[in-house]
DNA sequence: GGTGCATGTGAACACCATCCACATTGGTGT
DNA sequence: ACACCAATGTGGATGGTGTTCACATGCACC
């Protein structure tokens, strides 16, 4: 708070950025972003954050990528619950985790589910690794493992993640963004459920 | 394109205004229009743009509704493909034409995809009639249809339009938004076909 | 102990949304 | 025919933004 004796470097300014930056987007999204606004929290002048940063949608993609880690600890939250003996059964109720994890997320954090996959766009290339995006490769490994414990068809595996992803991301933006949005928690938890469901009865 | 003998009134602004901010986000979204670039290109000074949208966000949001009637279009013009007889067949063809056309739309217009839904979030109140919603309603009929026709049970009826709707909306957002931005069209065309064909089979 | 390089500063530019008092006009009522 | 009113458009001001530039500072290393 004292101003006077703050020293003219800041000590690991990009960190403390990436802090406020958290907090300025929690509940609002990217829009709640300005660099003004962030660096003037972070104690620092505006042009400070250009060293750390190319530019404004530089660190929204830093943001995004720290997100994405937290995203994911919400689908291990949900997979962890307490499993049951069949394989084939276990590996489906682990799909199902990742998908309601993934939208539970997006139901507490709506600001920062927004800005999850800001960077994404910027893998450049046709074909990103989709599982170098830690929320995608956590899908990846959950149908992987539907395949080894027969749960699901080796022939229906290919191209099974693109169904999973867009069905448990459009009810997420569903819920968030669109109709549903201040829906009762009942309501949606119900719709949630019926749509991760769907899906996986869908990709067999 | 002479400025001297322009009248002092436009005639119909608000129209003007709607058909630029229409070019100007075709290709680039919502971010691609400023109130002051619209009344640059509508000839007329940045304040009129107030005395027709009470901010930004509300022309954004005529915008989007003019978008959501050519989604329609768009969703239309895939359903009117030839049809076959066995009305059940035929409804769940009508079915899949609904989700191909939206997803074709997104494709084709990835700016103004972007718009579509600007304005739903300001039906205030929990529950917005989604059947105002014009692309929603088209989904909801043809939902319908599979009832009447016998393709879909009746008691899977409930909940359906949202399993539908969550699996169509979050392919268009993988494929503009998401990893799946710029990919050789074969692909997009594969995976879209796959995730319509995927929910129609879990919602049944 | 001096010096180079990463880091932070302040001021500037160009752009933006929004609001205000004021100007202009087309239509309405007499 | 005329006066007036409500709707519409103007110009300018305010306060915000991202970004860049020459310049200041001080840590680490030779």
């Amino acid at each position: 708070m004292s101003e006077g004796n703050r020293p003219y470097h800041h000590g690991d300014l990009r960190a403390a950025l990436v802090a406020e930056g958290l907090e300025l987007t929690r509940s609002d999204g990217p829009g709640a972003l300005s660099l003004r606004e962030v660096t003037r929290r972070a104690g620092v002048s505006p042009a400070a954050a250009y060293r750390h940063f190319r530019d404004r949608s530089a660190l929204l993609g830093a943001l995004g990528l720290e997100i994405q880690s937290r995203v994911v600890e919400r689908m291990r939250a949900r997979t962890a619950e307490p499993g049951v003996a069949d394989p084939a059964e276990e590996s489906l109720r682990r799909l199902r985790g990742v998908g309601l994890g993934y939208i539970d997320f997006a139901c507490e954090e709506p600001g920062w589910f927004e800005m999850a996959f800001f960077g994404i766009a910027d893998v450049e290339g046709i074909g990103p690794d989709l599982a170098r995006v830690p929320p995608f490769a956590e899908l990846l490994a959950a149908l992987d493992e539907c395949v080894a414990s027969g749960a699901l068809p080796a022939l229906r595996r290919p191209g099974a993640e693109f169904s999973c992803w867009s069905a448990v991301h459009g009810c997420a933006e569903l819920i968030v963004h669109g109709p549903l949005r201040g829906a009762a928690p009942g309501l949606v938890r119900e719709v949630a459920e019926r749509v991760v469901d769907d899906i996986i009865v869908g990709i067999r």
